[in-house]
This record gives structure tokens, C-alpha cells and sequence, in this order.
RNA sequence: GCCCGAGUGGCGGAAUGGUAGACGCGCUGGACUCAAAAUCCUGUGUCCUUUAAAGACGUGUGGGUUCGAUUCCCACCUCGGGCACCA
């Protein structure tokens, strides 16, 4: 029989499925293991072979788990709300939900013939109406809830109000968008509009004004990425800031704990870097300026992490956008700055970006006093200080800020250093060292020291106080879209309202066109019936990561009607333990999700703070593209070799019609019209293609469809080869040339149990040779699938088979087919039932490792002097250095080596290596 | 500009202080075959040498630590990724 891997693959996916092999329950006599992968948004373009890289790598984890004797939790599913699907709609007319249904098709049938461990039971859509209700749930328990600084956790609003009623804003520290003061009497005085907007200040999904990308011919506001120099990257329409009101989510107040916990996870150093850049901490200091404007004194509170420097004050600046800018403008400067706020207005975000070398600014005519040396400042007004970012307001410092520095030099004002020896003539000094001078009573102090004594005494003398900034901005939640989860809230006399819990879910309305309505409103606008008792509804959705942040919680309970998750199943799972997906995510859906988790955490719904334990990024498959080379001008192609003799011009060409880089001619003829009449020059009667390492895209021809590596070489054999290409994390290029190898291994194993038509397996004793093989492969196993290091699992596959040539014995065979199951199941199941098995090999116990046989009985030592290996010398393992040393000194061997020197020392590393060290 | 990560044969890669190049691809030669495919066996870092033995060189570059460095330290070069007026 040989191995016919389809036969075999359809065999067992069916009856994995049929027999509900995967099916996983809550077993509280088995210790639980969650393995996630980052669920994808199903393309119309379906999977190609980048894209299962991570599953393969959770799946074998998942498998080896099992094998572990663990209850594994592993699941898949849709991230199925988003923008292309829209767009396409928008272009055809078609529901996205029929081409969203038409496209998980595809990938589920892609999915499946890779022959995955998911519990499909478990499967949902984000936009499915029964999952999508939760996601409305604990944006309503967001809408509910205020967070309170001082108990470091959300609380229901409710708390806030009572606390209002008693003793108005006093004693109240929470976060929220603008600081506020009033009393009870003040609150109760309050309408009830006047309240919802004083709690919007407070909620944790809130509705808010921010500055938004608005492009007035789509009619919607469009996310950074959709935005290319300042026009939309759909249809090139101009794209402008604007200040609308919009939902957020104030993911700020939890800054600190997003922060504090990155300690706790087992993820890559450069992944926790990335979101502790993107979160931002900064310490420092706000400090009030008095400033003068005609006479009139405003304070200004300025924020900064260098009060040492205060003494090198020599103007200040406001961003353009700040309230106070037309306060502290006098009549005289009016003009000049009126222009300069057209001017900044004009500029997108990108142009702002773009132009951080172009140095712009304008004086507001008003000069603030520095309060610890009385002296007079003047206040210019430039969009180099940002007015989302500390107070929106700056002390300028040019001799140890660099952008202060540009700005001095441009507008001609004073650069004053106050650090002792620094020079500033062409640059300005910024780091924290030296020796403090032209500073009062921080002179002669260190830099560190004189921030730290600066900070003191700004607080004793009541001028300011120590603050904590971050980064990270409130997170904007709605979309003026249609694709994506409705809002439960319904305006009531204008007050945004939140929709009864047992109306639950909003669903998703018709409509007749996904566009905008002509005067702008979002597509939901245009649904009849948009009411609630008669109210208006919200006509904005949730942003794509609403669905995203909490779908691993359900899939721990994923038909409960009556909770997001149980807390039996919640307290059974807990949290991810392997979480497998790609960078790209690491400051969008792994920050919402941390967030959403902690807050639903706070409110006593789920038992871990953190959701996702152990992450692993996996790296990107690259394309591996083919090049020929068309003589310019001709239809004459030349062939790698030879084409320096040549004028000519690189041509991508299909990878389908190239083996091992050598083109088939009569394909390529067949391949374009273009190209039916071209003629070839050969090198060895061959013609040899270019190539080249790209991103694996259609327009390069360069795209492999799992599909057909399944077709022709088998679910298995791509599994291992997957996985055999690199380590997991590195991005590398896919090349379908060394697949054969993997193959070749697998038709081998085969071969073990099957000699043409007759099985061969005996019950016979196996060697101590062949126990040894099989049992350096437990260990090796073990060790690699722990370190993630697939490649090397599959390398130690190969060389236990090399060394297990053919060895058909069943107490060698069994073992080794259960340690290759996670990686090629198909095979394994099959060779698994024909050993007379009727139990799936997936629940087989992983096999015990007997160090006595991968221990040798004796070690082969290398010899070396001073550093050069001269011979080897095979002694037994059990003797002690001191024993080793004793009898190379005697060998004659040693001797001659000798060559009239004398032995300074001898280095014994047991097991490995012998160094003898001579001098003269 | 700042912060990470990586540089090893023709190629993917292995080795985390102890015989560099495991394993696989590709290539070489051979067996089987009328032939091809498939399969199996052999060799395969570079240089010197007719060949072999033996040797020298060799992990981006230059230094250092060490009996011994791909591995640790310093500087530089190149590539990849992230952040970027954040006061």
C-alpha cells in the first residue's frame, strides 16, 4: 500500500469531525489549557500560505497539550465587522453579510484541509446578533461606570451621583475629560441635560469632541490609515481636521494599569516596548506662569519633566488650538496671529507630520513671569507644542531642548545655558549630566538631583505639582458607517439614553443603499424606523476593534443567552495561556483588549486581570518571486545566466509556470498572449529564471494557495514544512523547492510500517540502539515544542528516522507516531488504526523519557592544545575530571603533542571537551 | 533623530562559552531502468595540492576578555522592525 495522503486526509478530517474528537468540555479532573490564535477577517481573496503559519503552530501545541494528558481549549472563529466588506457593498450593492457568509465559506473550507484540532462547536462571527449582544452589553456596563482614581478601578456611576447629591465635586478624584468644580446645591440646581452632560465628562464610554480625519465627500470620518497626504486612499478626496463629537472610550484612565502589568506577561521584550512607548509615561511637574496681557493676568499652567531647567526660561509657548491663545493675544499682535491660526488650521495631521523640519510660529504680544525668578517671558503661539498633550502649554528651555533650540534660533530669542561647561552654539545640550549653574539654589547641584530638589520646592512654595503624563489617547469610538455593531442608545429629549439590557441586541437594520445619506449622515440614517419608543437611535456603529476586544472570553461559553460568560466557565479557563498572532495588533486590539478586560475584571465579571498570558508573534511568509528577462525591445527572453550581455528588462512571471527557477517554455508561451511568439535564450538548454524575496501578493504573481500544496503534496507535508522553513517568530521567504523533503520524510515513515503490500510491523524487542533514537527524540521534543522551536523538532524528526532505518518494530513505532502527531496528524491517525488502535491518537499519552538511553556510556572527548583539537579519546562517562585529566596526561599521544613544552593546565569540560594548556 | 532585533556555505537554517555549518534543499557521482520518473547509496564551506593525507583560512568589519568566542564586552558598517514635534 503506498501513501496515498488524500485518501487519507479526508478519511480522518471526516471522521474527526463525525466522531467530535475535539469537542473540549469543562473537566475539572484535568488541568485547563487555552491555546488562541488571533482569529482572522475572512478576505475575499481567501488564505494563502503565510496565513496558516500560526495556526499550524497553535495547533501542534494544541495537539501536544492534549498529548500531555491537559483539557485544551482551542477555538477559531470570525473577525467578520469591517471596512472592506463595506466597500465592497458599497461598490455592488451586495449585503456585506452575504459576501461576509460567502467569504467564511471559503476559509473554513481552506481551514479545513489542514487538518486543525479547533472544537467548531465553539465558532461564532463577530457579527453574528447573538455574539454582537455583548459587545453592546459592556459598551452600556462602560456607559455605566466612571473611573475612580482613588480605588484604582471603574465603579458605577451611581456611586458619582450620590456623591454629588451629598457634597458636590468635592473630594471627587476621577477621571475624566475636563476638570470640573461645583457644589451639591450646584448639582441639584443642575436640568437633566445638564447632568448627562456633566457625567459624559465622567462615563467610561462617553461622548466627547475630539479632532477627527472628515472626508466631506465620503461623508464619514476616516481612521489614520485610510488617510494618505491628506487625501482619502479611497477615490482621493480631500481630508480635513474637524472637531466633531464622537463616542470614545476613556482607555486613559487605565494608562497606569495597562503600564504596571506589562511586567506580569510573557510576551517579547520588543512587544511590551512597543505599548509602553505607545502608552507613553512621562514624569514631571505642572507649574503655573502668571501671564500678563494688557495689563490682565491669566495663570497658565504649563507642563513639563525638566523643572531644573527653569531658570533657562526665556520665552513659552502655546499650542494654536488652546483656549487660552485668543485670551493672551493682545490687539496689536491680533492680525499676526489670526493668519498664523488659518494658516495651521489649513494643514492636515499628515502635512503636520510631514513638515516637523519647517519651524512656524508667532508671538501673542502677552509675557508670562517665571515664578521662581520674577522675570518677564514672552509667549509665542507655534504648533510645535500640541494641545492634546499635557496642558497645551510649554516653558521654553532652548538651551537643553532641541525643538526649543530650532524655534530660538528662528525668531531670534535668547538661549541662556545653565548647565556648567555645556556648548550650546550649535546645538542645544539635552541630556541629563553636569553641574547646575545660572540657576539660584540649584547651583553647583548634579542634574539629577537639582530635577528632583526643583520638583520639591515648586510643591513646598506652592507654584505647581508633580504630575504623571501619558500618551495614551481616549480611544474614538464611532464610525459613520454601516458594517459594524449599532449603538444601544437612543437620544430622549436630546440626552443620549442607554437602550434596556432586555433589548438586547440592537440589531443591525436595512437599508437601501451602505452609503451616507446626502446631508452626511451615517448609512444607519437611512433605515426605517430607526426608534426606540419613538426616539431617534444613534446612527453610528463601533469601530472593528469593538468585536475584537472580549471574543476570547465567549468562546469560554459561547451559547450562554444569559452572560457574556459564565463564571463556572470563566473561572474554569480563566485567561489565554498561548496567544499566537502578529505584531501588527500590538498598540490597536492587544491594548483594547487588555483594557476591556480590566474593566470588566473591575466589575467582578471575569477572574484574571490579564487576558492573554504567553504571546507569540509569529513572523511574516514572504513570496519568493520569478523574474525573465526580455530583451529590450524584442520578444526575446534571456536566461539569468547570460543577461548581463544584454540590454534588458525584468519581467515578474507566474511561479506556477517555474520549477526549481527553470521556466517551462510552452506554459509561459500559453501564460499572456503577449508573450506566444517568444523566442528564448537558453544556457545548458534550459532557461533560467531570476528571483526575488517579496511580499506575497497577486500582482506579483508570487502568490502559493495552500490548496494546492495540499493537493500535491498533502496537509501533513505542508504542516511540517511550515514549520521546518524557520524559527516561528522570523519572517522568511516561502519556497516551495525544499518541500520534497518533508515529503520524502513522510513517505519514509511510511515505509517503516508498509513494504509495498505487506505490513511489516513485528512485536519484536528493539535494540538498545533504537530505544536510545527514539528516546533523544522524547527529550528533544519536549524541549523544542516548550521553546517553540518547531524547525528543530521537525530536524530531529529526520535524523530519529535515519537512525531508525528500517526498524518496523511496534515498541519503537507506537512512540514515534505519537510524538509525530502533532505535526502530521493525518499519518499518524492512519498508521495509528492500523496498528490495531480504535481510539484517536490525540488522546494517546506522550510517551516517557528513559534517561538511561540517551545516556552513552562513554563520551567521546575531542583533545585539544591550546585550543586545537589533535585527536579524540573515547572514556567512560562516570569518570570525574580529576580522573580524565589523570589519564589523557598519560596517553603517548599526549607526549608527542608536546613538542618540548610542558603543561601549564588541563581543562576537563565532562562530556564535551578536553583543552590542554602548554607553555615553553 | 530615538528605541529594539538580526548579519553563519549556492539557498532555508543549526549550534548561547567547548570539534562551526546539524537537518533539509540544490548540486556531483553511482545503483536500479531500454529510458524517464520515483527510490536508494556517495560526496558537497573556501584555498593550497594532479589526487589523497596533512595544512591554512573561515560565522558583516576592527579591537578586547578567555586555554578556547558564531556565542560575552567596546566601536563601526549593513539590513529589518517599531516610535517620532509627547515638553
Amino acid at each position: 500500500m503506498d501513501y496515498n495522503f488524500r485518501e487519507i486526509e479526508q478519511k480522518w478530517q471526516a471522521r474527526w469531525a463525525e466522531r467530535q474528537t475535539f469537542k473540549t468540555r469543562e473537566d475539572a479532573s484535568k488541568p485547563k489549557f487555552y491555546v488562541l490564535d488571533m482569529f482572522p477577517y475572512p478576505s475575499g481573496a481567501g488564505l494563502h500560505v503565510g496565513h496558516p503559519l500560526g495556526y499550524i503552530a497553535s495547533d501542534i501545541f494544541s495537539r501536544y497539550k492534549r498529548l500531555k494528558g491537559f483539557n485544551v481549549l482551542h477555538p477559531m472563529g470570525y473577525d467578520a465587522f469591517g471596512l472592506p466588506a463595506e466597500q465592497y457593498a458599497i461598490q455592488t450593492g451586495q449585503h456585506p453579510e452575504v459576501t461576509t457568509h460567502r467569504n467564511v465559506a471559503r476559509y473554513r473550507e481552506q481551514l479545513d484541509r489542514i487538518g486543525f484540532s479547533y472544537d467548531w462547536d465553539r465558532e461564532f462571527r463577530t457579527c453574528d446578533p447573538e455574539y454582537y449582544k455583548w459587545t453592546q452589553w459592556a459598551f452600556l456596563q462602560m456607559f455605566g461606570c466612571y473611573y475612580d482614581n482613588a480605588k484604582g478601578k471603574a465603579c458605577p456611576i451611581e456611586d458619582l451621583t450620590a456623591a454629588f447629591e451629598a457634597h458636590g465635586t468635592e473630594g471627587i478624584d476621577a477621571a475624566c475629560s475636563e476638570p470640573l468644580t461645583f457644589t451639591a446645591d450646584q448639582w441639584k440646581a443642575f436640568s437633566e441635560a445638564e447632568k448627562s452632560k456633566v457625567l459624559m465628562n465622567y462615563r467610561i464610554a462617553y461622548q466627547g469632541e475630539s479632532s477627527v480625519n472628515w472626508c466631506p465627500a465620503l461623508g464619514t470620518v476616516l481612521a489614520n490609515d485610510e488617510v494618505k497626504d491628506g487625501l482619502s486612499v479611497r477615490g482621493g478626496h480631500p481630508v480635513e481636521q474637524k472637531k466633531m463629537t464622537q463616542w470614545q472610550l476613556r482607555v486613559s484612565a487605565y494608562a497606569g494599569r495597562l503600564l504596571e502589568s506589562l511586567e506580569t506577561l510573557d510576551w517579547t521584550d520588543s512587544l511590551k516596548e512597543m505599548q509602553r512607548n505607545w502608552i507613553g509615561r512621562s514624569a514631571g511637574c505642572e507649574v503655573v506662569f502668571p501671564v500678563e496681557t494688557e495689563g490682565k493676568r491669566t495663570d497658565v499652567t504649563i507642563f513639563t519633566t525638566r523643572v531644573d531647567t527653569i531658570f533657562g526660561v526665556t520665552f513659552m509657548v502655546l499650542a494654536p488650538e488652546s483656549d487660552l491663545t485668543p485670551l493672551l493675544t493682545t490687539p496689536a499682535q491680533k492680525a499676526a496671529v489670526e493668519e498664523y491660526l488659518a494658516y495651521v488650521k489649513k494643514k492636515t495631521e499628515r502635512e503636520r507630520i510631514a513638515e516637523t523640519k519647517t519651524v512656524t510660529g508667532v508671538f501673542s504680544g502677552s509675557y508670562g513671569i517665571n515664578p521662581l525668578t520674577g522675570e518677564k517671558v514672552p509667549v509665542w503661539i507655534s504648533e510645535y507644542v500640541l494641545a492634546g498633550y499635557g496642558t497645551g502649554a510649554i516653558m521654553a528651555v532652548p538651551a537643553h531642548d532641541s525643538r526649543d533650540y530650532v524655534f530660538a534660533k528662528k525668531f531670534g530669542l535668547e538661549i541662556r545655558p545653565i548647565i556648567e561647561g555645556c556648548d550650546v552654539s550649535e546645538s542645544s545640550f539635552d541630556a541629563k549630566e553636569g553641574k547646575m549653574c545660572n540657576s539660584g539654589f540649584l547651583n553647583g547641584m548634579d542634574v539629577k538631583e537639582a530635577i528632583e530638589a526643583a520638583k520639591d520646592y515648586v510643591e513646598e512654595k506652592g507654584l505647581g505639582h508633580r504630575k504623571v503624563n501619558y500618551r495614551l489617547r481616549d480611544a474614538i469610538f464611532s464610525r459613520q458607517r454601516y458594517w459594524g455593531e449599532p449603538f444601544p442608545i437612543y437620544y430622549k429629549n436630546g440626552i443620549p439614553t442607554p437602550l434596556p439590557l432586555d433589548k438586547l441586541p440592537l440589531t443591525l437594520p436595512e437599508v437601501d443603499e451602505f452609503k451616507p445619506t446626502e446631508d452626511g449622515q451615517p448609512p444607519l440614517a437611512r433605515a426605517k424606523d430607526w426608534t426606540y419608543e419613538g426616539w431617534p437611535l444613534e446612527t453610528s456603529t463601533m469601530p472593528g476593534f469593538a468585536g475584537s476586544s472580549a471574543y476570547y472570553l465567549r468562546y469560554m461559553d459561547p451559547h450562554n443567552d444569559n452572560a457574556l460568560v459564565s463564571r463556572e466557565a470563566d473561572g474554569y479557563w480563566r485567561n489565554v495561556d498561548l496567544y499566537i498572532g502578529g505584531t501588527e495588533h500590538a498598540t490597536g486590539h492587544l491594548i483594547y483588549s487588555r483594557f476591556w478586560n480590566k474593566f470588566l475584571f473591575d466589575l467582578g465579571y471575569v477572574c484574571e486581570d490579564e487576558p492573554f498570558r504567553k504571546l507569540i508573534n509569529q513572523g511574516m511568509i514572504q513570496g519568493r518571486s520569478n523574474f525573465v528577462y526580455r530583451v529590450v525591445g524584442t520578444n526575446r527572453f534571456v536566461s539569468l545566466g547570460l543577461k548581463d550581455q544584454y540590454e534588458t528588462q525584468e519581467i515578474h512571471v507566474d511561479i506556477n509556470i517555474v520549477r526549481n527557477d527553470k521556466l517551462d517554455l510552452e506554459a509561459f508561451r500559453a501564460w499572456r498572449p503577449e508573450f506566444k511568439d517568444a523566442e528564448f535564450i537558453l544556457e545548458n538548454g534550459e532557461y533560467i529564471c531570476g528571483w526575488a524575496v517579496e511580499k506575497m501578493s497577486k500582482s506579483m504573481f508570487n502568490v502559493v494557495n495552500p490548496d494546492d500544496i495540499c493537493n500535491n503534496y498533502g496537509a501533513d507535508t505542508l504542516r511540517l514544512y511550515e514549520m521546518f522553513l524557520g524559527p516561528l517568530e522570523q519572517s522568511k521567504p516561502w519556497d516551495t523547492k525544499g518541500i520534497d523533503g518533508v515529503n520524502r520524510f513522510l513517505k519514509k515513515v511510511w515505509r517503516l510500517f508498509w513494504d509495498h503490500d505487506k505490513f511489516i510491523v513485528s512485536d519484536e524487542a528493539p535494540t538498545p540502539a533504537e530505544l536510545k533514537a527514539l528516546h533523544k527524540l522524547i527529550a528533544k521534543e519536549q524541549e523544542d515544542i516548550e521553546h517553540f522551536s518547531y524547525n528543530t523538532t521537525v530536524s530531529a524528526f529526520m535524523i530519529a528516522l535515519n537512525e531508525l532505518q528500517g526498524c518496523s518494530k511496534r515498541a519503537i513505532l507506537e512512540p514515534f507516531l505519537i510524538l509525530l502527531s502533532p505535526f502530521a496528524p493525518h499519518i499518524a491517525e492512519e498508521l495509528w488504526e492500523q496498528l490495531g488502535h480504535s481510539e484517536s491518537i490525540a488522546y494517546a499519552a506522550f510517551p516517557e523519557y528513559v534517561a538511561a538511553y540517551t545516556a552513552e556510556d562513554n563520551a567521546t572527548y575531542p583533545v585539544a592544545f591550546n585550543g586545537k583539537t589533535r585527536f579524540t579519546v573515547d572514556l567512560p562517562k562516570t569518570l570525574s575530571p580529576a580522573e580524565v585529566e589523570a589519564h589523557v596526561r598519560g596517553l603517548e599521544q599526549t607526549a608527542r603533542y608536546q613538542g618540548g613544552m610542558t603543561i601549564a593546565k588541563v581543562i576537563v569540560v565532562p562530556g564535551r571537551m578536553i583543552n590542554i594548556v602548554l607553555k615553553k
